[in-house]
DNA sequence: TCGGTTCCGATGCGGTTGCATCGGAACCAT
DNA sequence: ATGGTTCCGATGCAACCGCATCGGAACCGA
């Protein structure tokens, strides 16, 4: 057994560097050079740790997506005392990205959705990604709409057909409403056509009227 | 007064070969050859229309922009017997592009967002694309609210302060709201994280809800 | 110590890119 | 015709791309 590395550990210090590239440039800016320099390694290790230029966008991009969610999630086990209602909007402004110091992950999301547009590889990476948060939000709302915190992994019955499923197929449009309105408003922002205060301004209103309207 | 051509007629045609290239492969798809190719003219004739890659790129933005600005605008004028109410629908559909049809506008338009997002000179040319659609839904917005059809062209006063412009904070806000959630359809579909139907059902959802508020 | 295995830095290669250049075709007023 | 302009197609060029290759450094068990 000799020399080994941590390969984790590498691959997800590449991305890194993956997503300050694409954070500055886009993604075209992105080549196998640069990687390595801003990763502080050789070619060939970018090389040996992705077999090609694809594979390590794909991984970069799981790699940011898991981040966001991350951040999503300690949010919402960090404040667990107030209301649903409230945290969605945490959870809102979280994802869409408005805050200043998340305007890069914004730059890099926007990016990959671009590309996975015309990349079905890219496009599978983030459907799951975007799963992900979709799941998490429906149950944030189905908890605000009564259920309470009981049972809160098996979300994913679609076939029972009663008042309850009913209900959870409004949690579930207003939930894909807030996480496509919050990815709006984030592209909005970042070219300039809207600031960061009028998005969540936008945002806000429209929180209140969801809330409003129950 | 030697040879003449139509330029500008060259241009849109080129632009078209722009377009073109940008849905079928994305921006960094687009080669000054390729281009040249789809639009069956030679390169030297492209460099001639526009002296660097990137103000063709800038010309293909607005001009795409242009003609999904117009189609609204047509989509406007064929139907003013309606509701504002309902036109709204159409306008807001009209510009989630979420029909199959209008599919390759929107991986452009969505290429373009990503490519502002990191050039300026891009993202400038964006905005006064969005800016005149934002005014569009405004003004729809505000002659449903009641204030009727006169004089349609001097709602940008910002500054007078009466219970009528309190009214137009909020139709801008509704504005704002509607465009962003139908940009954010529009990724998520192109991604293919949301059908198109589903899309539309949420886009649905939300004017329901806005139009109940009212 | 040493043999075997894993890793990596350097280098090379074929292809592509955006852009500059330029000779000549196309055209019109004269 | 002819001269002056405008246009354009072909070609060249330097830079850069992703990827393949490979000799040797690094390392560990025996």
């Amino acid at each position: 057994m000799p020399k080994q590395v941590d390969h984790d550990g590498r691959r997800r210090q590449i991305a890194d560097a993956v997503c300050l590239l694409v954070d500055e440039h886009g993604l075209e800016g992105v080549t196998l050079r640069d990687v390595a320099t801003r990763a502080e390694v050789s070619m060939g290790a970018v090389q040996r740790c992705f077999r090609t230029k694809e594979e390590m966008l794909r991984f970069a991009l799981a790699h940011i997506g898991e981040r966001v969610a991350q951040r999503v999630r300690r949010r919402l086990a960090a404040g667990p005392a107030q209301s649903a209602a409230s945290e969605l909007g945490l959870v809102a402004r979280e994802v869409a990205l408005l805050r200043e110091e998340h305007r890069a992950e914004a730059r890099i999301w926007l990016a990959f959705i671009a590309a996975a547009a015309v990349n079905p590889g890219l496009a599978a990476t983030l459907r799951s990604s975007y799963a992900d948060l979709e799941e998490l939000v429906v149950r944030l709302l189905a908890e605000a709409s009564g259920g309470g915190a009981a049972e809160p992994t098996e979300v994913r019955a679609e076939g029972a057909a009663d008042g309850v499923a009913e209900a959870r197929a409004v949690d579930r449009i207003e939930a894909r409403t807030v996480l496509a309105l919050a990815d709006g408003l984030t592209a909005h922002v970042l070219v300039g056509h809207r600031t960061a205060a009028e998005a969540e301004e936008v945002l806000h209103a429209h929180l209140v009227g969801l809330w409003g309207r129950r």
